[in-house]
RNA sequence: GCUGAAGUGGUGGAAUUGGUAGACACGUUGGACUUAAAAUCCAAUGCUCAUUAUGGGCGUACGGGUUCAAGUCCCGUCUUCAGUACCA
C-alpha cells in the first residue's frame, strides 16, 4: 500500500477508532471540558443525502480540533426516532414502526460511519427507546406537579400552591393560570370536594388538560401545533387544517414568555434566529381597558368588553368597537333586529378556512350587532361591530377601534361610514390613519391634550386604574403549546383517568411502555390509535399495565390514549448524553456539573420556533425545580445552511412522446419532467439509453437532440428530495473519492451558514489536493514513504507556521471553507520546495487531521507513531518564523499606489520618510514638488501627500 | 407591510475588518507527455484600449458623501433571499 488508496486507508482507521474507543469521553478529567452537539437526525427511510452531513462534518472538525487543543470533548450522537413518517409507513404496510425505525437507524449508522465522525457512540440515545422516554415521561410529571409564581418568576411544586390555597385562598396569589379562574377564600377552598380542588389545580399546573381550540388535520387524524402549520396547511403532507375544540394536554409555555425573551441576551445565537424567536413570543406593551355594554335589556346587565390596546393614549379617538366573530359575548349582545345578519355573517366566516381569510386581506367585512358600549371617560355610546379582521386568538378577541390612529380601523370605518374623529394635533387624516408614535401630540382629548404618546399613555392608564376600568398590561403573541397528538408512534402519557380527572403514574413505575396495536389508524369511533390497544389500563394495586376489560373504575383505570408530540423527546436530550445509562436520574449532578451546557450546537434554522424554543422552556423549568443546573441548554448555536439539489429537467412536447434538448425548446409547448440526476453528466448531457430504460413510458420516446447529437437537460436548484430525483448519496462520493475528499469538499463549497446547491463540479480539485498531500510524504514511481530527518529550511518553516496560524483562526471563526484553501496553498508551496523534512511534515499532518482524519492517521502512523493522531497536541505557531528581514512596502502617492519599496522591518517612521524621499522613483512622481507629509501605517503602507 | 441578512469575474467563493480587489478551486484556452484517451504536469485567464516591449483606462448592484486611501464607514435608491404577517 504505497499509493493513496483511500478506500483501504479509511476502512482501516474507522475500524481502529471503533476498536480502540478512541473518541469515548470521560466524565472525569483534569482537562477543560467542551461539549459539541449536532441536532440529532430523524432516521427516515430515504437514508442520508449529501446535505445531511454538512453540519456533522463542521462540528466534527471543531470537536477534533478541540481535542488537539487539550479539551475533554463530549461529542455524542443519537436518533430522534419517534415521528409521523414511520407511523404513516406503518399504516401503509402494516409493519411495526419500531421495526422500520430500527432498520433505518442501522442504515443511518452505516452511512455515518463511512464519513469518519468522531462521535462517542457509547452515549447514543434514541427517543423511542423506553430507557430514554422514561425521562420524557418523568419530566411531564414534574410539569404536572408544578405551578408558576409570577411574583418570584419561578416554578414551584404544586404542594406549595395547595398550602397557599388552604391558608389564604387565591385572591392575593400572583400565579400564571387559566383566565377564567374565580377567586376563593381559604375557607371556601377547604370546603371544596376533592374533585373540585383537582379541577382548580389543573388550571394552575404547567401542563394541564383543557378544552382548547386546536388545529385539527382530518387527513392526518391529529392535532397540530401552530409551528407545524405552514400557510394554513400541515407542514407534513400539505393537508388542510381546521379549527376544532378538543380536550387536550397543553404546556403553559406562556408563563415563561418574558424569561424566554430575556434569555436571548445571554446566549450566542445567530441574530436572525433570535429575531424569529422574539417575533414568535411577540411581546407588546399596552393596557387592558374595560368597556361597559350599554344596558338596553335585562340580558345585558353587567356585560363588559375587555380589550387590549397598545395605544391607550388614543382612547378619545374610539368611534366603534370590533369583536372577533368567535367572541363569546357576540351571542349575548346582539339585538333582535340584528340577529339574522349577525348569524349569517358568523356562518360565512366559520366556513372560510384560515387560509382563505388570510388570502382575502383586502376585503373588508363586518356587521353591526345593534349593541353599544359606553366610553369610560365621555360616557358616549359606541357601536359594537363584528369583523373578521379581529382575531379570536390574540389579546381578548376584541378591539377598541381608533380609525384615526390605525389603518385597519380607518378602512373599516370608511367602508361602513362610521365617523373618524381626529385626536392628533396638526395631522391630516383625510386620506389615511396616522400611526407614528414618535410624532404624536394628542389633541381633542380632554385631560390628555397636548401630551406626547408616552406621557399620555401613562396618564390614561392611571386614570383607568382609578376608575377600575383598566390597567397597564403586557401581552404576548405566544400561545400555550398543545401537547397531545392522536398518534401511535410517540411517547405515551404516564396518565390514567380516575373519575374523569387525570392522575399521574408514580415515577418509580416508569417507563409506561407503548402498547401493541393491530392497526396504526384511529379507531372507528375516532379515538386515537392507542384506543385499539387491548392491554391499556392501569392497575393501581399492582402498579402495572393490564387489559382494558378489567377496568373497574375502583382500582383499575383507563390510560391516556394520546401520545406526546415530536418535540417532547428532543427538549432535554442534550443532558441525557452526559450520563446516558444512569437508571436513577436524567443525569447525575456530578455529570451535569462537569459538562454544564452545550458549548456549540449545530443544526438547521427550521427549528427556530419549535425544538429550540420548547427546549429552552423545558430547561428553564427544570432549572427552576432544581433538576438542572443551567437555565439555557445551548451557549453558542450555528445554523448550517441547507445543501440544495440541482434538479435536471427533460422537456416533453405536450401531447407527444417527443423529448426536446435544451436549446431546441423555444417556440414549442413543453412540459418539464424531473430526470434522475445520475443520468446527467457535469456538462448537462443526458444518458439517453439510461433515461429510456428508466420508465416504460419513455421506452419509445423520440429524442430531438442538439446538432452534435447530444441531448441536454435544463437545471434548476431545488430542495434535495427523493421525489425530485436530485438526491446525491454520500456513499457514492465516499466510494469514488473517499470520505476525506467528501469532508473537505463539503467545507470547501462555501460558508457554513449559507445555503448552497450541491454540485460535484469542483470535487476533483479537492481530491487532487489529497493526492498531492500524499505525494509530499512519498517519492519515486513506487511512491515509497520518504520523510527525512534533515532540518527544515527557513522558507519551509515560514509556510508551516503561516498555515498553522491561518487554520487556527479559521476554525475559531468557523470559516472552514477558507482553511481548505490554506492547506492547498501550503501543500503546493511545500511541493515546489521539494520539502521532505519531518520537522515540517509532522505538524502538517496534525493540522490537517480535523478535516481529513483518515489520511492524516495513515501518515502519522507512517511517521512512526503508534498512538492516534487525534490525541496529539495541535502545533503552536511561532511568530519568529513569520518574521521577515525586509518587506515590500507599497508606496501610495495622492491616493494611488505607485510602486513598492523593500524596506527593513525595524525602520522607524522617520527612517521610512527619509528612505522614501531619497528614492529616485519618489522624486519622479513628486515631479519637483515637496510632499506635505508622508503617512506611515506601521508595517503597512507609506503614503505621501504631495 | 414589518424584521433580519446579503449583492464581488464565466462559476463556487477569498480579502488579515479602512491599506496592492478577485486568494483557492472549478471552467475555458494553449502547451508537455501519449498511437490515442484518461490521468498528470506547465502556462494564461476581471473587462477594455494599445503595443516590439514597458504600459494606459474602467472595475466589488446603483447614485452621492467622508478619507491621503472605501468591497469594507455614512446617506439615499434598487434587487435578491430568509423569517413573519389583519398581532389591535
Amino acid at each position: 500500500m504505497s499509493k493513496y488508496h483511500f478506500i483501504d486507508i479509511e476502512k482501516k482507521w474507522q475500524n481502529y477508532w471503533a476498536e480502540n474507543k478512541t473518541f469515548q469521553a470521560q466524565n472525569q478529567s483534569d482537562k477543560p471540558k467542551y461539549y459539541v452537539l449536532d441536532m440529532f437526525p430523524y432516521p427516515s427511510g430515504a437514508g442520508l443525502h449529501v446535505g445531511h452531513p454538512l453540519g456533522y462534518i463542521a462540528s466534527d472538525i471543531y470537536a477534533r480540533y478541540k481535542r488537539h487543543k487539550g479539551f475533554n470533548v463530549l461529542h455524542p450522537q443519537g436518533y430522534d426516532s419517534f415521528g409521523l413518517p414511520a407511523e404513516q409507513y406503518a399504516i401503509q404496510t402494516g409493519q411495526h414502526p419500531r421495526k422500520t425505525t430500527q432498520e433505518n437507524i442501522i442504515r443511518y449508522r452505516e452511512q455515518l460511519d463511512k464519513i469518519g465522525f468522531s462521535f462517542d457512540w457509547s452515549r447514543e440515545v434514541r427517543t423511542s427507546s423506553p430507557d430514554y422516554y422514561k425521562w420524557t415521561q418523568w419530566i411531564f410529571i414534574q410539569l404536572f406537579e408544578s405551578w408558576y409564581c409570577k411574583a418570584h418568576e419561578k416554578a414551584f411544586p404544586i404542594s406549595e400552591l395547595v398550602k397557599v390555597f388552604s391558608e389564604q385562598g387565591n385572591s392575593k396569589l400572583n400565579a400564571e393560570c387559566d383566565s377564567e379562574v374565580t377567586t376563593f377564600t381559604a375557607e371556601e377552598w377547604n370546603d371544596y370536594s376533592e374533585k373540585r380542588k383537582e379541577s382548580i389545580l389543573l388550571k394552575y399546573r404547567l401542563t394541564y388538560l383543557a378544552e382548547t381550540e386546536v388545529n385539527w388535520c382530518p387527513e392526518l387524524g391529529t392535532v397540530l401545533a401552530n409551528d407545524e402549520i405552514v400557510n394554513g396547511v400541515s407542514e407534513r403532507g400539505g393537508y388542510p387544517v381546521v379549527r376544532k375544540k378538543m380536550m387536550q394536554w397543553s404546556m403553559r409555555i406562556t408563563a415563561y414568555a418574558q424569561r424566554l425573551l430575556d434569555g436571548l441576551d445571554t446566549i450566542d445565537w445567530p441574530q436572525p434566529l433570535k429575531d424569529t424567536q422574539s417575533n414568535w413570543i411577540g411581546k407588546s406593551e399596552g393596557a387592558m381597558v374595560t368597556f361597559r355594554v350599554v344596558r338596553t335589556s335585562e340580558e345585558l346587565r353587567g356585560a363588559k368588553i375587555e380589550v387590549f390596546t397598545t395605544r391607550p393614549d388614543t382612547i378619545f379617538g374610539v368611534s366603534f368597537m370590533t369583536l372577533a366573530p368567535e367572541h363569546e359575548l357576540v351571542e349575548r349582545i346582539t339585538t333582535m333586529e340584528q340577529r339574522f345578519e349577525v348569524g349569517k355573517y358568523i356562518e360565512a366566516t366559520a366556513k372560510r378556512s384560515e387560509r382563505e381569510r388570510m388570502a382575502d386581506i383586502k376585503n373588508i367585512s363586518g356587521v353591526f350587532t345593534g349593541a353599544y358600549a359606553e366610553h369610560p371617560f365621555t360616557g358616549e355610546h359606541i357601536p359594537i361591530w363584528i369583523g373578521d379582521y379581529v382575531l379570536a386568538g390574540y389579546g381578548t378577541g376584541a378591539v377598541m377601534a381608533v380609525p384615526c390612529g390605525d389603518q385597519r380601523d380607518y378602512d373599516f370605518a370608511k367602508h361602513y361610514d362610521i365617523p373618524i374623529p381626529n385626536i392628533f394635533d396638526g395631522v391630516d387624516i383625510s386620506e389615511e390613519a396616522f400611526a407614528d408614535k414618535e410624532r404624536t401630540i394628542i389633541g381633542n382629548s380632554d385631560f390628555l391634550n397636548g401630551l406626547d404618546h408616552k406621557t399620555a399613555t401613562q396618564k390614561v392608564i392611571e386614570a383607568l386604574e382609578e376608575k377600575g376600568q383598566g390597567a397597564g398590561k403586557i401581552n404576548y403573541r405566544l400561545r400555550d403549546a398543545v401537547f397531545s397528538r392522536q398518534r401511535y408512534w410517540g411517547e405515551p402519557f404516564p396518565v390514567y383517568y380516575k373519575d374523569g380527572m387525570p392522575q399521574m403514574i408514580a415515577t418509580e413505575h416508569l417507563p409506561l411502555t407503548l402498547p401493541e396495536v393491530e392497526k396504526y389508524l384511529p379507531t372507528e369511533t375516532g379515538a386515537p390509535p392507542l384506543g385499539r390497544a387491548e392491554v391499556w389500563a392501569w392497575d393501581t394495586v399492582n402498579n402495572e399495565i393490564t387489559a382494558n376489560h378489567k377496568i373497574d373504575h375502583e382500582t383499575i383505570f383507563p390510560l391516556e390514549l394520546n401520545t406526546m408530540p415530536g418535540w417532547a423527546g428532543s427538549s432535554c436530550y442534550m443532558f441525557r448524553y452526559m450520563d446516558p445509562h444512569n437508571p436513577d436520574v436524567l443525569a447525575s449532578e456530578e455529570a451535569m456539573r462537569y459538562w454544564g451546557n452545550v458549548d456549540l450546537y449545530l443544526g438547521g434554522s427550521e427549528h427556530a420556533t419549535s425544538h429550540l424554543l420548547y427546549s429552552r422552556f423545558w430547561v428553564k423549568f427544570m432549572y427552576d425545580r432544581g433538576y438542572l443546573l443551567v437555565d439555557e441548554p445551548v451557549k453558542k448555536l450555528i445554523n448550517q445552511g441547507m445543501i440544495l439539489g440541482e434538479s435536471a429537467f427533460v422537456h416533453r412536447v405536450e401531447g407527444e412522446n417527443q423529448l426536446v434538448s435544451a436549446s431546441k425548446i423555444s417556440g414549442l409547448k413543453v412540459q418539464p419532467i424531473h430526470a434522475d440526476v445520475s443520468f446527467v453528466n457535469t456538462s448537462n448531457e443526458l444518458d439517453m439509453e439510461a433515461f429510456k430504460n428508466w420508465r416504460p413510458e419513455f421506452k419509445n420516446a423520440e429524442f430531438i437532440t442538439e446538432d452534435d447529437g447530444t441531448f441536454k437537460v435544463t437545471r434548476e436548484v431545488e430542495k434535495m428530495s427523493k421525489s425530485k430525483y436530485n438526491v446525491v448519496n454520500p456513499d457514492d462520493i465516499c466510494e469514488q473519492y473517499g470520505a476525506d475528499t467528501l469532508r473537505l469538499y463539503e467545507m470547501f463549497l462555501g460558508p457554513l451558514e449559507q445555503a448552497k446547491p450541491w454540485s460535484t463540479a469542483g470535487i476533483t480539485g479537492v481530491h487532487s489536493f489529497l493526492k498531492k498531500l500524499w505525494k509530499l510524504y512519498h517519492s519515486g514511481a513506487e511512491e515509497s514513504f520518504a520523510v527525512s530527518d534533515t532540518a527544515a529550511l527557513a522558507d519551509e518553516l515560514k509556510i508551516l507556521h503561516k498555515t498553522i496560524k491561518k487554520v487556527e483562526e479559521d476554525i475559531e471563526n468557523f470559516s472552514f471553507n477558507t482553511s481548505v484553501s490554506t492547506f492547498m496553498i501550503a501543500v503546493n508551496e511545500l511541493s515546489a520546495l521539494k520539502c521532505n523534512s519531518r520537522e515540517i511534515l509532522e505538524p502538517l499532518a496534525i493540522i490537517i487531521a480535523p478535516y481529513a482524519p483518515h489520511i492524516s492517521e495513515e501518515l502519522w502512523n507512517k511517521l512512526g507513531h503508534s498512538e492516534s493522531i487525534s490525541t496529539v497536541p495541535f502545533p503552536q505557531f511561532e511568530e519568529k518564523y513569520l518574521v521577515e528581514s525586509s518587506k515590500d512596502y507599497p508606496i501610495s502617492f495622492n491616493g494611488k499606489m505607485r510602486f513598492k519599496m523593500k524596506l527593513p522591518l525595524d525602520m522607524t517612521k522617520d527612517d521610512i520618510e527619509a528612505a522614501v524621499m531619497a528614492h529616485e522613483k519618489t522624486q519622479q512622481y513628486l515631479d519637483g514638488r515637496t510632499p506635505k507629509k508622508v503617512i506611515i501605517v506601521p508595517g503597512k503602507i507609506v503614503n505621501i501627500v504631495g
